[in-house]
Order: C-alpha cells, then structure tokens, then sequence
DNA sequence: AACGTGTTATGATCTGGATCATAAAGTTTG
DNA sequence: CAAACTTTATGATCCAGATCATAACACGTT
C-alpha cells in the first residue's frame, strides 16, 4: 500500500522522535501510513499516567476508526522514533476502499487483529491478577518474535500496556521467569 | 444484509435462552447474523467470573475477527433470550464481502466502533478509578438512548462491563446519580 | 574511569475496591 | 396476594497492587 501512495506521488511528512502526529479530543481529518519509523497511540489520563493502545511501525497505518465514525480521537499519537509519514485525507482514503479491493480486505483484516488484541487485554485487565496479565501480555508479544530474539519493550512500557506499576511488572516478570517461554539475560527478555 | 440472506435462502437456527452459539477456545466456522432475539459474547475466567465483551441484538452479527484471522474465539457466546441466527460459514462470507461492496464498509464500519469502545474501556480498565469508570460507561451507553428512556442493564451487568463488583456498582451510581445525565427512579436509570 | 541518564531492583507502607455478610426492595409466578 | 426469585442496598474486614523511598546496574559519552 505504502509503494502504492508513494507512486501516486502523496507527500511523506517527517516527524522528529517525540513529536505529535495528532492529539487527543481533536477531530480526525487523515488516515497516516508510516514509511518508515515507530509510533505509538497513548491514552493519558488526568493524573499524566500513559496507557498504551497500540505501536505501530513501517508500513502500518493507524487513525482509521476515529476518521471513519467522525469521532474525536480517543488517544494521542507520537513518534518514538523519527517518522516519515503519509497522511491520506478522508476523501483519498474511502477512495483507495473503493478502488481497492484487496485494500479494504487488508484493513479488515487488520482490524480484527486489533480487536483481538483489544479483547485479550479487556479480559485481562477486568478479571486477572498481576502475573497473569504479565504471562499473557508477554506470550503475545513473544509470538511475533524469532528464538532467541529479543523482546525490545522496557518494563515501563509492559506497564503501560497492562495498566499495572513499573515495580509490580518488574516483580511480576522476576517471578514468572522460570516457567516460561522466554529467559532472562541481564534484566532483557529473550524468546527461548 | 439480513433480508439479502433471507432472500437467499439462508437457514435460520433457533437458540433457547441461555443456549450457546459458540465456545471459547474452539476453532472458528462462521460469522453470525442475528435475525431476532440478544446475544452476549462473555470471556470468563477461571474463578468463572465473566466478562461482557459485546452485547448484540436483533440485526447485528459477531463473530468474524476469529474467523478471519482462523484463531480460536476468545469468548463464549450465548443467547440471552430465544434467538434466531443464519451462520454463514467462512467461503459465502468472503464471498459476501467480495460481492457487495457495502457490505464490506458496513463490517469496517462496524469494526470501527467496536475498537473505539473497547479502546475507551481498557483505557478506563487500565488507568481510572470505579466512579470514573462506571461515569464513562454510563455515558456511553446513555448516548444511544431517547431522553427518558430507560438503560435496561442491571448492576451486575454493568459490573461485568466495567471489571467491578456489583457492590462497587451500586455504591458508583448512587454516588454519581446527582451530577450526572441520568436520573434514578427506584434503582432504574433514565436518561435524563 | 568518571559521569550522567535511563532502567531494573527491592523493601516498607498505604489504600481502593474486593470480599463477606445480611437485609430490604422489586418482580414474577402459581 | 403470598411465595420464590432476582436485584439493589449497606456495613465491616481484608488484601493485591499502588505508592514511596532508595539503591544498584547498564550503557553511552567525554
């Protein structure tokens, strides 16, 4: 997709690590594919504290649903790294649905990968204990991953994916780390 | 997309109140069109607490990120009354989507705000007190509703909604019941 | 190798909401 | 309309994980 829009000559932004690609409570007016870099969407409450509602790197895209149901965004979207980004307007982008068949499969199929995600962690985080909610997150995300590949998440950032406290993933990783499919080196998680 | 299924001579499958359409941890066959009667997709956990991951009624249908990502569904789903379903198995949905272009943005659609609501829940599930939480949802639900219409969910449901316990529930709406945009009359609640 | 910054580590205390218990409404059924 | 349920209500106790405090690594920089 991303070869796509750069052969149809859409326009690639740069975003500096840190800096914001849209803000929360305002109104979609794009849809952004990243083509190169890492973002990631953060709901953050009164008290400053981040939840972390999703990453996304080269060739992801994100900010679909809000665009789609005129709604305000939910989350704020920052690089994590410096980002070059392709922001596709409402109008362009139920354009390329339209054209593009195989597109609008990509989506829902995306889509429901996000809810799945999405779902796992509801369940997680309204029924489950601490070391549960940890070996679950962790095995997620260690399926991705290679053996012997490194997971490069702090344990801050587990924290704000599982809306528990550094020091409670920090104990909770410590404690699961035996029984696992991951090994500890040096405090880094590797898949085993 | 119920009558075009009608029309096609579609068959239709009763479910009895309480009935179960699918199970957890199963493999996935079809995507499930409501014909009359609700539907609650629950994830329980192993205390056998549940968790209320989507209400569906009359016209709605569920069931699709399993089966297309072909991973086992993550919740149960049951009727909560006498239900008519058409199952479509997986080749005539492709199929569906393939031929009718709006079918294929009404499940983006769809899709959209089903992530916005889970996004917003883990969000409050991850970071906010009960009262926020219960205020959140509240209003949520409340925005579907004609001014003095009654939000038909008791406070159990609403705990299975929010993560909370039915005594954290009642405890919430009292406390809330001034500042709010509902109004309590013997322990229902209207929307103002 | 000393310094600075980010991350991991660990112990001690505190607290919001779970849990337990019991009762009072409200609703449905025979 | 009483009996049998279901749901709402309220008080008392308890505990997992938040919060606070402080230290020890790890790693890049000068």
């Amino acid at each position: 997709m991303i070869k796509y829009l750069l052969d149809n000559h859409y326009k690639t932004t740069m975003y500096k690590k840190g800096e914001v690609i849209y803000h929360a409570h305002t109104m979609p007016r794009s849809v952004y594919f990243i083509k190169s870099g890492r973002v990631r969407m953060v709901t953050v409450n009164d008290e400053g504290k981040e939840f972390i509602q999703g990453l996304f790197k080269t060739g992801e895209y994100f900010g679909e649903p809000a665009l789609l149901l005129n709604k305000k965004y939910l989350a704020d979207t920052i690089a994590t790294q410096d980002t070059e980004i392709i922001a596709v307007n409402r109008t362009q982008f139920l354009q390329l649905l339209e054209e593009h068949r195989e597109f609008s499969m990509d989506l829902i199929r995306t889509m429901s990968s996000r809810l799945f995600y999405k779902s796992m962690m509801l369940e997680e985080l309204a029924n489950e204990q601490a070391d549960h909610r940890i070996s679950t997150l962790l095995n997620y995300l260690l399926g991705d991953l290679q053996p012997g590949e490194e997971l490069k998440l702090t344990r801050q950032q587990l924290a704000d994916m599982s809306g528990l406290r550094v020091e409670t993933v920090i104990r909770a990783i410590k404690k699961l780390s035996d029984q696992q499919q991951f090994k500890l080196i040096k405090g880094k998680l590797f898949k085993k």
